[in-house]
DNA sequence: AGCTTTAGTGATAACCTCTAACTAGATCGT
DNA sequence: ACGATCTAGTTAGAGGTTATCACTAAAGCT
């Protein structure tokens, strides 16, 4: 017999008006961003009226947590992929632009504005620390012999954030570049603030990349 | 006589009526961010009700571009500020931080998620294009003999939003990383990513402006 | 003094989130 | 198979928002 993805024929039409409301949810977010979420206008598009929602989800800041937990477990199922054969950081680099590219909204979900009060839930940081260790596979495999800096003793004494990962702590200082400094390109990018420049984000993403994956005293 | 900053008492009373509202929707974006912005709870605030102040405003979005505005222009008067006595790159990178740190809401006003409908008004891409003129003062006081990399040959032929300025392609480039570095470590920083992982993000910093500011291959 | 301009008002429409009470139908236990 | 239960969906409504309209009252100008 098949492997019964839900139960009961109740939690199967459960779990797919779930997905359709998050997949309305994804398009509205990606054409008027996340603040113009309107959980009316998914349930009128969906042909129910208003309140429906509530039965699948306990409000607007829940659905909205939720796809934050998806756009995390979509970025750590990208890098993971990217990182079969092999780490290796321009992979991970160019899978993280792809991936930012693909869906710009989700991107800033994830790394964009914080609204103040908001704290992500407890398993994203799961997830993040899953996408930090083979961002850090990655950065060990890397040769590392510039002199250490004083940012790489302070790593020294706080590599907690690593949760466990037997990296040196050049490699861990490669990890943080390597984020800081594409998301730093990439954010950029999405905002819009290379327009009209007449530069192409790319290349300078590929510049960041070259000097990240080569000499090492940067 | 006193130069007349206002000449009627009408348009002074109006001016500071303006400035009010101004002040307390920065309040509130401080506090509950861009997204949560209520005309209606400015307009009680003040004591009055409602419409009144679309006399002032053409509606919620005029106000927050307005408020754009002025960030822009707060931060090119800081960074004009820190650069006098001198054209210093770490001066503009510490006045940047401390201007980010006081406000973060403001700086993610400028520099966080961008709502995809909304197109800056034209005078802001002059603010920006004088932030970038003192950064690139700034980089061209700076050594550079590093070799040419090939996006300082894209450089070479993508020119114009250094505005004439004479800075070689080698000082553009790295108006661009002191520029998406920084950026890259702050928002980071502002947005709470740095929390729960035991670093402290001003070290962080403090080396990504030490790369910046020195060995130039990177 | 009288006319014009302007600040502020209340009413109203059209949205939004979210709660409460209720109905109709599917599922489950016996 | 039937009755109890559980659930998806409904309408009604409270309270919030942006924004427009028509109106009043006061200030300024000639």
């Amino acid at each position: 017999m098949t492997e019964q993805v839900a139960k009961t024929p109740r939690a199967r039409y459960r779990a797919q008006v779930c997905a359709e409301i998050k997949q309305r949810a994804w398009e509205q977010i990606a054409t008027a961003g996340a603040s113009a979420l309107s959980l009316n206008a998914i349930a009128k598009q969906m042909g129910m009226s208003g309140p429906a929602l509530y039965r699948y989800f306990d409000g607007r800041d829940e659905l909205i947590t939720d796809l934050v937990r998806d756009a995390y477990r979509s970025l750590a199922d990208t890098f993971r992929a990217a990182s079969q054969g092999g780490a290796d950081v321009t992979a991970l680099a160019h899978a993280l632009r792809g991936w930012a590219l693909q869906d710009p909204q989700r991107y800033f979900l994830i790394y964009g504005t914080p609204v103040p009060g908001y704290r992500a839930p407890d398993d994203t940081t799961a997830i993040s620390s899953e996408i930090m260790a083979t961002l850090l596979d990655a950065c060990a495999a890397l040769p590392l012999d510039g002199a250490a800096t004083p940012f790489d003793a302070h790593l020294e004494d706080h590599r907690d954030w690593a949760d466990g990962h037997p990296a040196p702590p050049a490699a861990l200082h490669r990890a943080l570049t390597f984020w800081t400094r594409l998301h730093g390109v990439l954010s950029l990018e999405l905002a819009g603030h290379f327009t009209g420049m007449g530069i192409d984000p790319e290349q300078l993403f590929a510049a960041e990349l070259a000097a990240l994956a080569g000499a090492p005293a940067n």
